[in-house]
DNA sequence: GCGACAG
DNA sequence: ATCTTGTCGC
């Protein structure tokens, strides 16, 4: 038994599985958790919605004052299956195709998944900037990896998560009260700080952090415009 | 061998 | 992620 018996994924994923993991590792050495090099004025969000054998991806723009500069999007037929760790070969296929077609750059990129935070520290977040050359950060709604103490109850408390070799690869952020933390990690180029800083500075009311929020918002919204659901009535 | 396991 | 209505609680 190996991990390719994971939700039943069958020996003809086997040989991509090992040959994804191996690109993983050949990438770490080129992650930089360096300070951000010029100010954030305009931030993007990203996230995927499904249906059927189609993956649905949104970039949302945004400015500081959180005012929406530019949406797009793109769909296309998914091949890879989820597999915990390797979410980046599913999504950034369909992402980068709708990357083309925004004309604004932003100074940061929110992902809907983990940066660092990642067994081999490749993350959707991480392994999207070796792409895009921007930096980018990741917002995850539940654990992949690492080690860490429950937040405060307020909004902003928020704690570390380490790794195996208790080295920081992130934090948990409570970005509303009463409300499950999020799980912030940085994807490359910015600093474990600066991506908490910059997640809780974009969170409004809401759990997830705005850039995040409106991607996936979007994500649903538009997935029901291409592809109409209707009950037994015929409404829609 | 067993438990964990982003979306 | 997705299938799905109402419902309990802040």
């Amino acid at each position: 038994m190996n991990k390719l018996d994971y939700n039943h994924i069958h020996d003809f994923i086997d040989l991509d599985y090992k040959k994804c993991i191996n690109i993983q590792k050949s990438l770490i050495n080129q992650i930089s958790l360096i300070p951000l090099s010029k100010e954030v004025n305009v931030v993007a969000g990203v996230d995927l919605s499904f249906y059927k054998e189609f993956g649905l991806a949104i970039i949302v723009i945004i400015d500081k004052n959180f005012n929406e500069l530019e949406v797009k999007y793109h769909y296309q037929e998914i091949e890879f299956p989820y597999i915990p760790g390797l979410l980046a070969f599913r999504e950034l296929p369909v992402f980068l195709n709708a990357w083309k077609k925004v004309t604004i750059r932003p100074d940061i990129v929110f992902f809907d998944g983990h940066g660092i935070a990642h067994p081999r520290k490749m993350g959707i977040a991480t392994h999207a900037s070796f792409f895009i050359e921007i930096p980018t950060i990741g917002i995850a709604k539940s654990k992949l990896y690492g080690n860490f103490d429950e937040p405060g109850n307020n909004k902003g408390d928020y704690s570390y998560i380490y790794d195996k070799k208790d080295k920081k690869i992130g934090c948990v952020i409570r970005t509303r009260e009463k409300t499950k933390p999020v799980f912030v990690s940085p994807g490359n180029f910015i600093t474990i700080d600066e991506a908490r800083y910059f997640a809780l500075k974009f969170s409004t009311r809401y759990k997830l952090p705005e850039p995040t929020r409106l991607a996936h918002y979007y994500s649903q919204k538009i997935k029901n415009e291409i592809f109409p659901r209707r009950n037994a009535n015929g409404k829609i």
